[in-house]
DNA sequence: ACTACCACACTACCATACAAGTATGGTAAT
DNA sequence: ATTACCATACTTGTATGGTAGTGTGGTAGT
């Protein structure tokens, strides 16, 4: 066997996967909702096998929660969980932003600073799509200048929980400006290397805009367990 | 639908997956071996579905490679991601061990003091088998006491990644003396609420028998990436 | 001896058929 | 009116056949 040539992308269990997934967390596919393999199928227009596959990889992910003989739901939003989302994000972030302070390559220091010039422009042109995803960059670049990517895989699969409760209050203030102004100070900090200022740092990053969660409850009943 | 009831786990695709996992975990199937779908189908008498599916539920938890129309290998240990796999649980238990030592419910801590005398035993008897379980259930009974068992489930992802590398120093030293002592100066800490000291009884305890890599994977190059 | 080619035996992927459990609504007996 | 029953239309679980991509070994041609 040549174990050369990466697997291709170009199935259609892969593409079904990505899509039923994209809808959970933007809430296309509301929490609680039911769904069943042939009504996604037809409207994928495939057969149920590859929909079948993608219900069970995102049942274990926590997103669908399957009935045998009865049906599937996609899965009420777990506040117990979402806190602990929050705890370990939180902590591994900690941990490795001191790693950060140790010793960081010249490389991904640029690209943060070079993430920062964009995020200006951003909030600028009120492009807040755009913004969460150099958010989301911003933060991938300081693990991998730590070579920790493993870790932010972690973060990556427990966050799906968090982004369900970051869509519910889409409409309310995200406080880019006062996020902007943090992610500079974290790139100061990693700079002059200072891991006890930017653990502080970051510790309060990570808890601006935290939604309300009794309020999200009351609001939304019907998504949470 | 009433889903008062559970979802059973009477599905051959669970067994195929346990028994899959089990074999991979115990190294009964070595890294780098190729399986095919029809070779386990008839491995097991059932058809290729089941097993079909717990592959791609393994792939997703990185213990296989599928690679299309090519065929599917058992994956090699990747000694980066035992690194921080080690990473993430070193500091999560950190967090929460501070917790453990603000509050602690009496029930979890008798637990503890249970399994520790459980562990006396098992000491004396030198059965190792029940001691890596009693371990095992000593760590969880924090996380628990803590209500951070979510955590503890991201931790048992993880941890997949070191037991292989675990199990291929079976036959060495696993100082099971020092982590009985060990965890009874946790305990200790934290019934007297001392976090600080908790946190480096941690940090020491979850270092001692790592094994050499260096050795390892000069003594099983074909286990490794 | 060497190379290009090709038949063949694999692989995982997908579609489809069937099996078995479950919810529901209508109907007949009480 | 109430209850017990059952046909029926769902659901997910499992088995199987066909498809397309891939590696391999043999063979014919040079």
């Amino acid at each position: 066997m040549d174990f050369f040539k990466k697997p291709l992308i170009n199935s259609t269990r892969d593409a079904v996967y990505h899509t039923l997934k994209d809808q959970i967390l933007s809430l296309t596919l509301l929490p609680g909702a039911t769904i069943s393999e042939k009504e996604m199928s037809v409207s994928f227009g495939v057969s149920r096998t590859p929909v079948r596959e993608s219900f069970v990889q995102l049942a274990q992910e926590g997103l669908l929660d399957i009935y045998p003989q009865r049906g599937t739901v996609v899965s009420r939003i777990d506040l117990e969980l979402v806190d602990e989302a929050r705890f370990i994000r939180e902590h591994l972030e900690s941990a490795v932003i001191r790693l950060a302070c140790l010793s960081f390559p010249d490389e991904s220091l640029r690209l943060l600073q070079m993430n920062l010039a964009s995020q200006k422009v951003c909030m600028d042109e009120q492009d807040y799509k755009r913004m969460f995803e150099l958010d989301e960059a911003f933060h991938r670049t300081i693990f991998e200048g730590c070579k920790k990517m493993n870790t932010w895989a972690v973060i990556g699969q427990i966050n799906v929980h968090l982004n369900r409760t970051r869509m519910l209050r889409l409409a309310t203030d995200h406080h880019w400006d006062e996020l902007y102004a943090q992610h500079g100070q974290i790139v100061d900090a990693i700079k002059e290397q200072k891991p006890d200022t930017a653990e502080q740092l970051i510790h309060a990053h990570l808890h601006v805009g935290i939604a309300d969660q009794a309020l999200l409850k009351e609001k939304f009943p019907t998504y949470f367990k």
